[in-house]
DNA sequence: AGGTATGTTAATTG
DNA sequence: GCAATTAACATACC
């Protein structure tokens, strides 16, 4: 679950929590913490209440104590499964949270790439991991300014450090919508382009998380439902595939003409 | 069997 | 010094 829709849903199943007391950390895979070991995060949270929640880009923050926060980060393939006690737990669990109403959190990650550790401050942790503002809290203006004027467009919506949330899939979704060829230079970017670029980041984001981020509920019509080599794009033509920054960029090459 | 997969970071190259 | 590219991490799937 490794973008920001995925990670805003798990926000909002997160949210539904609060409240509730934390009586059982079980750590399975030591390696997956930052920071501190098993048994550090034991005592930081077992017997804690879960104060709030909060999301920054593909970041989650759940509050358990006045400076004690939760950071995950999904990486490729982790994800926070909402359970019963009694349920069966699933496969690569690392970590499991049970709570006073037999509840359970458990983080998976079968590739392991998603990090958990304990933090003082959200905002200190955005600001030492130089992230820009959140894909969905930031106004047209500040949007431009963040996306800069260096490098190609692809590259730089899903540079975490000018706008944080946008990942590999969203990106070719948003510019695909917006018909802007993946390598066109930001620099090349007309204001009207970027504008288009602002609004159609937002409905695209805004539509995953409406559909629970799940990409086979996203409608017909995005090239996301379509990301292989040669499928026919759903307003025409062919998609197409090319590689930027070492990622499939998978895009239109009818609807998105090169610059 | 080998290529590919929604991310990040370090090393390398230009 | 910066931007772009490549490798590495670990596992599943086709």
């Amino acid at each position: 679950m490794p973008e920001l829709p995925d990670v805003e849903v798990a926000r909002r199943r997160v949210a539904r929590d609060l409240g509730e007391r934390i009586t059982r950390v079980e750590v399975n895979t030591p390696r997956v913490l930052i920071g501190t070991k098993p048994a550090g995060l034991r005592s930081a949270l077992a017997g804690k209440t879960l104060r709030a929640v909060r999301r920054h880009g593909k970041h989650l923050f759940v509050q358990a104590g006045k400076d004690q926060w939760l950071a995950l980060h999904f990486g490729m393939t982790g994800n926070l499964v909402h359970l019963t006690t009694r349920a069966p737990v699933p496969g690569h669990t690392h970590l499991t949270l049970d709570f006073a109403d037999e509840t359970r959190w458990v983080y998976s990650d079968p590739r392991l790439f998603g990090r958990v550790r304990l933090i003082d401050d959200p905002e200190e942790f955005i600001a030492a991991k130089r992230l820009g503002p959140d894909a969905l809290d930031l106004d047209a203006r500040v949007f431009s300014d963040a996306l800069g004027r260096r490098g190609i467009v692809k590259s730089a919506l899903m540079d975490q450090s000018r706008i944080a949330g946008i990942g590999n899939v969203y990106s070719d979704e948003i510019l695909y919508q917006a018909g802007i060829h993946p390598q066109t230079r930001v620099s090349a970017l007309t204001p009207a382009q970027r504008q288009s670029l602002y609004r159609t980041m937002r409905s695209v984001l805004r539509a995953a998380i409406a559909r629970g981020a799940d990409p086979d509920r996203l409608p017909d019509d995005f090239i996301t439902r379509h990301r292989h080599d040669g499928e026919r794009c759903p307003r025409g033509g062919r998609v197409a595939r090319l590689s930027i920054g070492g990622r499939s960029t998978y895009y239109c090459p009818a609807r998105q003409p090169r610059v």
